[in-house]
DNA sequence: AGCACGCCGACT
DNA sequence: GTCGGCGTGCTC
């Protein structure tokens, strides 16, 4: 008979106590006991039985088998906030593959800082008299330390606990004894931090269209009848989304349920959080990344207690503990930052299903540009979906011209703008209204390469090409290394080196030959080091300090500028050579969005979209602004290939510090998934697209079927083996990966 | 956190 | 000697 043993943590908050204890696993148990499973437990000396949560099994013991005690039993489930959050993060280490602890770290606010912020006072109960009569007997029966603490008592009513044990050197145990003799009392006050100042609460709910209400309508209608739904709102940008999400977080606030919105952290800005502070005043709450570990416990806690209905911030607000949780909006629903990028590597969307499933809410995404998933559930009927085709601004769709760069350059053009572009840019010029140029970023960084032996400028360390910045300095943009930039080629001693220009500043610079009284901004990661120099730019833009926007990514998100007409794409296909599953719908939001700047105030936009592929389904519906076309041609891709959201995929990734070990892993367990069910489809292995990290080699397989829950047993199998064979290997398991590269 | 153990001064 | 307050350290 094989013995069994457990790993259990103790539900205590204290540091000292937070890390796992190992029980015996009774025979009654030894079938039914998994990861995640509430059990009771005997503890310390006295044996008292207390709960605990099994973080993993194994059947080798850690601790000394004589002195090993057994799981008492099963606990109760499912009562407090914090149970249905560990079953969270036992459902989140099942399908996303990672240890209980970790999957625990995700969902739990960091334990650690508590004793720093919730400050324990300890209070005199009796009067003044009595308090100096009890000081006179201490006194007379020498018990030092409470008579110590007494005097204290006697000049200070109340008194920090953290003060008492280490400036007054008086322990635990003294105070408990004078608690027990009721003469004082431990309180715990938390002094809770707002990280934003409240503003003053206006109440502005504007009027809703018949459109925006018919959703509220409905989704309200369902959640009285008892339904708890998801839904899916696909609304052009513009079309008011946000005061649907509003009006719905007040339906459920005033049936004394509290509401969680999720926003992309890029989206996280001052505008957005003013909006819902001066719809909801104090009672909304942000959590953000910029918090300390301290705030963000904090936030929890007034959660907790119900001192806020709301909390805004990135995908880990969703695990905020509301006592009475009725509503998870998820805005800009496509948004990759919501898969999680450490492990576990859990995606906000799907988790939101599961939390809302666990504390009987609903669900509700929106986009402009819903993902494949979300839209694939809304056409299974397992999402209900809504439209909003109108802009409330009464602003109109921007006209799009599409431009084939080859056809430029056959005719002799050999700008980085098109004659289209150019000749729209004067226009606006000329006019006085304001124009955004978007560069495509990704693979355009300005690389460095030998135009007499093509040798290309890489990194040591990691396997990508350096990047040119404008010192001089050629930078890895994974690691960090710099080097200066040579003057000929290391390789062929050539002086015919130089970088293809056409980073943001290239595009700055050329704008401002072409156009010499230009004023330009320029937004990239160069510029935007601060959250506060990345909003400054905008606010400055938005005031008119300038004509022309040049920036990549995070120009195309959030702000609205009511006064840009012309938007021009400089590259638009270059996201599409990246050449992984998703390139297509990456390229078409991005797109959309990208188009979606201009004509957002009253004078109609015009749009630039320049590109190798015109051709491609991406360019031409995101040009037609037409998302049902887009996804009609993807989804049939997606089920041809059996790519997500049709089929699974889950990728295995082997970090190695060691080229030969690594190879040699990956492999193993790839032919170990091979045998363990051959039916499963294994591509690979391989190393990564990017090889080599901070000297770190990378290899990755991926496998694929139909059912997830096939590869949730492939990953537990490999979890085993991994756990039976230590290796000194990392491997990482992301199912339904954003990126295949 | 809670509990036992052991040290040390005080008192029968 | 023994009683009891009080700090210390451990808890599978």
């Amino acid at each position: 008979m094989r013995e069994l043993y457990a790993d259990v943590i103790v539900d205590i908050s204290h540091e000292k106590l937070d890390r796992p204890f190992q029980y015996r696993i009774p025979e009654k148990l030894m079938d039914i006991l998994e990861i995640g499973m509430c059990v009771t437990i005997p503890f310390g000396n006295g044996n008292r039985i207390i709960k605990g949560y099994v973080t993993s099994i194994s059947d080798t013991c850690n601790f000394d088998p004589a002195r090993m005690k057994e799981i008492a039993g099963l606990g109760e489930k499912d009562v407090s906030v914090e149970d249905k959050m560990i079953a969270l993060a036992g459902w989140i280490r099942k399908n996303y593959g990672a240890t209980m602890i970790q999957a625990l770290k995700t969902v739990l606010p960091a334990k650690q800082s508590v004793k720093q912020l919730e400050h324990k006072y300890v209070q005199r109960l009796i009067g003044r008299e009595e308090l100096i009569a009890l000081y006179g007997e201490c006194e007379r029966k020498h018990q030092t330390a409470k008579a110590r603490l007494l005097r204290e008592l006697l000049n200070q009513e109340i008194i920090p606990r953290e003060w008492i044990t280490s400036k007054l050197g008086i322990s635990a145990s003294t105070i408990n004894s004078l608690e027990k003799a009721g003469a004082v009392r431990v309180v715990s006050e938390t002094g809770y931090r707002n990280p934003v100042r409240v503003k003053t609460k206006e109440e502005v709910p504007n009027k809703l269209s018949v459109n925006q209400a018919r959703i509220v309508t409905e989704v309200m209608q369902d959640f009285d009848g008892g339904e708890r739904g998801s839904y899916l709102i696909h609304g052009i940008t513009g079309s008011g989304k946000t005061e649907v999400y509003m009006q719905l977080i007040q339906e459920v606030i005033d049936r004394g349920r509290q509401a969680i919105m999720l926003i992309p952290e890029i989206a996280l800005t001052y505008q957005t959080l003013l909006r819902f502070y001066k719809r909801f005043g104090d009672r909304v709450s942000v959590m953000n990344s910029t918090l300390s570990p301290g705030e963000k416990y904090d936030q929890c806690e007034r959660a907790k207690r119900g001192e806020i209905d709301v909390i805004i911030g990135p995908r880990s607000a969703l695990f905020t503990p509301f006592p009475n949780l009725g509503l998870i909006v998820m805005d800009e629903e496509h948004e990759g930052s919501y898969k999680s990028e450490a492990a576990p590597k859990y995606h906000a969307r799907e988790t939101a299903f599961e939390v809302a499933k666990l504390q009987d809410a609903m669900v509700v995404l929106g986009s402009a540009t819903p993902s494949m998933e979300a839209y694939y559930r809304a056409s299974l009927g397992e999402i209900k979906l809504f439209e909003l085709n109108e802009r409330l601004t009464g602003g109109s769709l921007p006209t799009v011209h599409t431009v084939d760069l080859r056809q430029e350059l056959k005719e002799g053009n050999r700008s980085i703008f098109s004659r289209k572009l150019q000749e729209l840019l004067a226009d606006r010029l000329a006019r006085q209204e304001q124009s955004i140029l978007f560069l495509n970023r990704r693979g355009y960084a300005g690389f460095i390469s030998c135009r007499a032996c093509g040798h290309v400028m890489k990194c040591p360390h990691c396997d990508v090409s350096l990047s040119e910045h404008g010192n001089g300095q050629l930078i890895c943009h994974y690691c960090g290394y710099t080097e200066p930039k040579p003057k000929i080629c290391p390789q062929c001693g050539s002086k015919y080196i130089s970088g293809f220009r056409a980073g943001t500043q290239q595009i700055e610079e050329k704008l401002k030959e072409m156009f010499p009284r230009v004023r330009v901004l320029r937004m990239d990661a160069d510029t935007t080091k601060t959250k506060e120099s990345y909003e400054k730019i905008l606010s400055a833009f938005a005031n008119g300090e300038a004509d022309v926007l040049v920036g990549t990514q995070m120009i195309v998100k959030g702000h609205d500028f009511p006064r840009v007409t012309l938007v021009g794409i400089l590259a638009a296909d270059l996201s599409l050579a990246a050449g992984d599953y998703r390139a297509g719908e990456r390229t078409f939001q991005l797109l959309t969005q990208a188009v979606g700047r201009a004509g957002r105030g009253k004078l109609p936009g015009e749009a630039v979209i320049q590109t190798y592929q015109p051709e491609h389904y991406a360019v031409t519906y995101a040009a037609a602004q037409d998302y049902q076309g887009f996804y009609q041609e993807e989804i049939l891709y997606r089920e041809m290939l059996g790519y997500p959201p049709v089929a699974h995929m889950l990728a295995v990734q082997i970090y190695s510090q060691s080229e030969e070990r690594g190879t040699e892993l990956a492999g193993y367990l790839a032919v170990r998934v091979r045998n363990f069910d051959q039916n499963i489809l294994v591509i690979g292995p391989a190393p990564a697209s990017i090889g080599k990290i901070k000297d770190i080699f990378r290899f990755v397989f991926y496998i694929k079927d139909t059912e997830y829950n096939r590869l949730v047993s492939v990953k537990d199998m490999l979890e085993e083996l991994l756990k039976s064979e230590k290796y000194p290997e990392t491997v990482l398991f992301d199912f339904d990966p954003m990126n295949t590269l």
